[in-house]
DNA sequence: TAAAAGGATGTTAACGTTAACGTAATTTTC
DNA sequence: GAAAATTACGTTAACGTTAACATCCTTTTA
C-alpha cells in the first residue's frame, strides 16, 4: 500500500493541514491542536505532525483560520501622505510594536483624498481587519464613515489628524500648546507681525495649531491680523502659494516672521521668501513644525518642533491593540510631549 | 408575521449574504450574482439585492470569498528600511497601481535584518497574498526562501535590490551603468585619487555600483586603489564611519573625490568631512545615488543619481499583476533609465 | 407546435480551519 | 476499588462565500 505525496502533484494545490493528518493517519483536529499548541497532545504525536508538517512544506492558512475564529490578525492603517516623511516614521513606529504580536499590516494610501479614505475604509472593513489605525486626510469634511466604523464596534485610533468626541482614541502631539510656544518664541524675538501658514481647517492639528498660534498673540496683547492668517496645505506647494500672496502684500504691511503649519509648508514659504529677494531671518523668520528630514538643510536650518513620529506610531499601534484584545478600554486621547528644536530660522544661533 | 432585523441585534455579528437573502426570501447565490455583478439576474431583483444589502448595512467578507475563490487579491510588499525616503516614494508608485484594480497592499518593514525578512515571507505566504514585491535586506545572505517561493509559483518581482538568476522579475534601475557615469563625471572633472563608500556586498545594488565605479576607472586607465574602496551601508551612520576611516589616511593618500553608494551614505560622509575641516568640494567631491529630499539642501548640494522610485514601484506593480494574471509571463529584468542630477558637490556649477 | 435554447433561480458541496462536544482509555482520589 | 477526573484523541458542524450543476419556466426556432 503506497503513500502518494501530494506535494507538488499535478496542480498547484497548497499542502494543507488534512495532508498531513492524513500522512500520517490521524485527525485534522490533532494536527490542528499541535499547530497551535494548545493542550492534550502526547509528545511524541506532536513530534511526529511537526516533522511530516515540516517535510511536507506545510503552510498554515490563516485565510480558513480567520473564517473560523473571526479574527484576522490584521490591522488596517491608513495614511494621507507616505512622502511625507513624518509617516515612514510613524509606520515605523507602528510596525516595531505589531512585530512579534503576530499582526500583520494592511496599508492603504488616502493621497489626502476623502473618497479614496473612504473606500479605504470600506476595504479594509471587507477584509475583516480587527482594527484600524488612521490618520485623516485634509480634504476630509463628513465623519460618517469614522461615526459608523465605531458603531460597528470596529476599534479605530486617530493619530497625528484626529478627530475628537466620536469615541475612538487619539494619539497626538500637543499642537495647541507647541504652536502656542513656537509662536511665543516669535514674539520674545522682537517680532510683531507674525504671519500663520495655516492648515487645512477640516484637520485638527490645522485647527488646533491655528487656535495655539492665535493664543500666543492673545495673551501677549497683540492684535490677530487677519490677513496675516492664510490657508495653506500641508505640502510644499500650499506654503510656497500662500507665502507667494503674503509677499504681496503692501511693503509695510509685510509679516516680520511666519508661523507655519509644518514644515513642508514652510519650505515651501522659505523658497518664495528667497525667490523675492528676502533673507531668513533677517527680513522675515520662518518656524515649522514636524521636524522634517530637510530641516536641518535648508539654506538657513529651519526651527521647528519635533513630533516624535515614532513615538506616535509606537503608542497608537499600543492603544489599537488594547482596544481590540478588550472592548471596554478606555477611550483616550493620547498626547505625545514634543520639544522645540531651535535652529536658525527663528533668529536664534542654533545648529 | 413580523420579521426581525438581525442589523446590530444582540451580539455583534455582522451582516452576511445570508441575511440579505434571508430577507428577500431569496437564495445565497442569487445575493451573490448580484454583488459579483455577474449575469442571469433580473433587473428587479438585481435592485432588490442590492437596496437591502445598502439596508442592512452589508459588507462583503472577503475572507470567506478569498478562501472559496482561492485569490486573496492581496500583494505583499517587504520593504527594507521605509525610513529612507526612496522606499515611501517606491510605495506610493505600488499604490497607484493596484489601487482600483481591487488588490490591497500587506506591509511588512525587514528593518535590512535577514530573519525578520524570511519570516515576512512566510506571513505573507500563510496570509495567501496573491503576489510579492520585494526589496531584499542589505543582510541577506542566503537565497534559499526566495527559490522556495519561485518553486511554489508565488509571483515574486524584486525591485531595487535584486536577485537575479532565480526566475523572479527585476525592476531595478541601470546602476552598473550611472555609477560609472558618475564615476567618470568625476574623472572629468580632473580629479584622480577617487574614493568608493560601497553598499553591502549582499545586494545587487551594492555590488553593481562597485562594478559600474570600477569599470569607469579602467576604462580611463586609472588604477583602481583598493584602500579607497571601504564598505559603508545604506544609511548615514555607515557613510559616516566609512569616510572617517578614509579621513584618517595620510595627507597624500586622502582621496579627492568620493563616490558613495546612495545618498544617505554621502551625508554621513559629508557631515565627516566637514567636520575634519575639510571642504565640499574644494578639498573633497562627494557624488551621491538615489536624490534623497534632502540632497538640494546639503551645505553644498549634493549631485546624485534620479532613481525615479515612483517609476520604479510602478513598473514593479505591474509586472507583478501580470505574473499574477498569467503564469507563463516571461520572467524580466527591467531597468528604469535614469539620470544624473548635477548640483555642486560634485564641483560643477549646479543648482 | 414540438424541440431546442436560454434565462432566472435554487441546491449541494466545497474552500481549510477550529469550536464544541463526544468517547474510550488511563489515572487519580478517598 | 468504584467514582471521578484527566488525557488523548476523534466527529460533527460551522465560518461566509462561490463553483458547478440542477430545475423550472419562458422564449425562440424550424
Amino acid at each position: 500500500m503506497k503513500k502518494e505525496h501530494k506535494k507538488y502533484s499535478g496542480r498547484p494545490g497548497r499542502v494543507t493541514a488534512t495532508d498531513v493528518a492524513k500522512e500520517l493517519g490521524i485527525s485534522v483536529m490533532t494536527v490542528s491542536r499541535v499547530l497551535n499548541k494548545k493542550p492534550n497532545v502526547a509528545d511524541d504525536t506532536r513530534e511526529k505532525v511537526m516533522q511530516t508538517a515540516m517535510r511536507l512544506g506545510y503552510i498554515p492558512n490563516r485565510i480558513a483560520r480567520s473564517l473560523v475564529t473571526r479574527k484576522s490578525y490584521t490591522i488596517g492603517v491608513i495614511v494621507p501622505e507616505i512622502t511625507h516623511s513624518f509617516f515612514p516614521d510613524v509606520i515605523r513606529g507602528i510596525e516595531e510594536v505589531v512585530y512579534n504580536t503576530g499582526y500583520n499590516l494592511l496599508f492603504i494610501h488616502s493621497a489626502e483624498d476623502e473618497s479614496r479614505e473612504k473606500k479605504a475604509i470600506q476595504t479594509l472593513e471587507e477584509n475583516q481587519v480587527d482594527g484600524i489605525l488612521l490618520s485623516m486626510a485634509q480634504t476630509v469634511k463628513k465623519y460618517s464613515f469614522y461615526r459608523k466604523l465605531i458603531e460597528n464596534r470596529k476599534p479605530l485610533v486617530f493619530f497625528d489628524r484626529c478627530a475628537k468626541r466620536l469615541g475612538a482614541s487619539c494619539v497626538g502631539i500637543n499642537d495647541v500648546e507647541m504652536a502656542r510656544h513656537m509662536t511665543e518664541h516669535m514674539i520674545h524675538h522682537g517680532y510683531k507681525r507674525i504671519a500663520h501658514l495655516q492648515g487645512s481647517k477640516n484637520v485638527s492639528i490645522g485647527r488646533d495649531r491655528l487656535l495655539g498660534f492665535r493664543k500666543a498673540l492673545e495673551e501677549n496683547n497683540l492684535t490677530v491680523n487677519e490677513d496675516l492668517i492664510i490657508e495653506s496645505d500641508f505640502h510644499e506647494k500650499g506654503g510656497y502659494s500662500a507665502m507667494i500672496s503674503l509677499l504681496e502684500l503692501p511693503k509695510k504691511m509685510l509679516p516680520r516672521a511666519v508661523v507655519a503649519v509644518n514644515d513642508p509648508a514652510a519650505f515651501g514659504a522659505m523658497q518664495a521668501i528667497l525667490e523675492k529677494g528676502y533673507r531668513i531671518p533677517e527680513d522675515i523668520a520662518v518656524v515649522g513644525f514636524s521636524d522634517d528630514v530637510r530641516a536641518p538643510f535648508t539654506p538657513t536650518p529651519l526651527t521647528t518642533v519635533n513630533q516624535r513620529p515614532y513615538d506616535v506610531g509606537c503608542k497608537a499601534a499600543q492603544k489599537l491593540l488594547r482596544h481590540i484584545d478588550n472592548p471596554n478600554e478606555r477611550v483616550e486621547y493620547l498626547m505625545i510631549k514634543t520639544e522645540p528644536i531651535i535652529r536658525r530660522s527663528c533668529g536664534c544661533n542654533g545648529t
